[in-house]
DNA sequence: ACTATTCATTATAATCAGTATAAAATAATG
DNA sequence: CATTATTTTATACTGATTATAATGAATAGT
């Protein structure tokens, strides 16, 4: 929260009590929510917070780095907390997204720089398939 | 053109003018297009071809596994007409889409099982970056 | 602390991608 | 060639996101 604060002060932009609450409720959660169901949570406790403000605030915290917007194959775009590049594992079943934190793809990047001619500023691994909590059912 | 039709007809789909008109499109490109592109591509030629055409023939092509949809951050979906898998590369400037055909990254899933223990059946890696282009230009 | 200014929030309307529906057209089959 | 089932078309609709304009709140300067 201190780092949302000060990443704020040093951009410009004001402090208020619902970028507050959003940031908190995305870093509180490792469900990687869309931005309906971060409004929806925020509702009970915000019953005046607009789905708007929820939009705008967590395209401008993409916008300063604090978190990152993650596309698996949805219709809406999720948020995660964690503003650093990781592997998300997406189960085609339940539909849940978790990360992958422990793994050796930290920096694929230099690698297709090279092969490609590209400038790579970076990557996005996504992988489908079933959890263990669905494949344990089938 | 050969593999739609049979393809088409081994799943008691019809071959139909618009169906060859799409998948041709597809195959001749490597820009990657969105149903809306695909569309305007068409209309000159196919003055009558509706988007409700395109949307449903990329989601039966898709289906039976002869194309691909890609995600890349951007609110709508690209399709790609090679049906296997492989990394994406987009220049966050020009905003492309282009394959990386050679890569040493065809089978990450395997050891994406063994650290999470899900089931993996797709692996999904984009790349984004400046292209050589429009590094060139900067 | 008080006030002015600026930015953020709210509610609502608008937009955009994609999907559903129902009537008309076409492909496959005998 | 006629029948039948599927596909296409045009249009309406949905759901996610963005734009707009008025209200409200945070900050800077007194």
């Amino acid at each position: 929260m201190n780092r949302l604060i000060e990443t704020l002060k040093e951009n410009e932009c004001k402090v208020t009590l619902q970028r507050i609450a959003i940031y908190e409720t995305l870093k509180n959660t490792k469900a990687h929510p869309n931005a309906e169901a971060i409004y929806k949570q925020l509702s009970p406790k915000y019953p005046t917070i607009s789905l708007a403000t929820v939009y705008k605030s967590l395209e401008l915290f993409v916008s300063l780095g604090l978190i990152q917007a993650i596309n698996v194959e949805e219709n809406s775009f999720r948020y995660d907390g964690n503003f650093k590049s990781h592997p998300h594992l997406i189960c085609s079943k339940c539909k849940k997204v978790e990360d992958l934190d422990e793994h050796p793809f930290a920096n694929l990047c230099r690698e297709v720089e090279t092969l490609s001619g590209y400038s790579i500023e970076k990557q996005q691994l996504n992988f489908y398939g079933l959890c263990p909590d669905c494949i344990q059912k089938s």
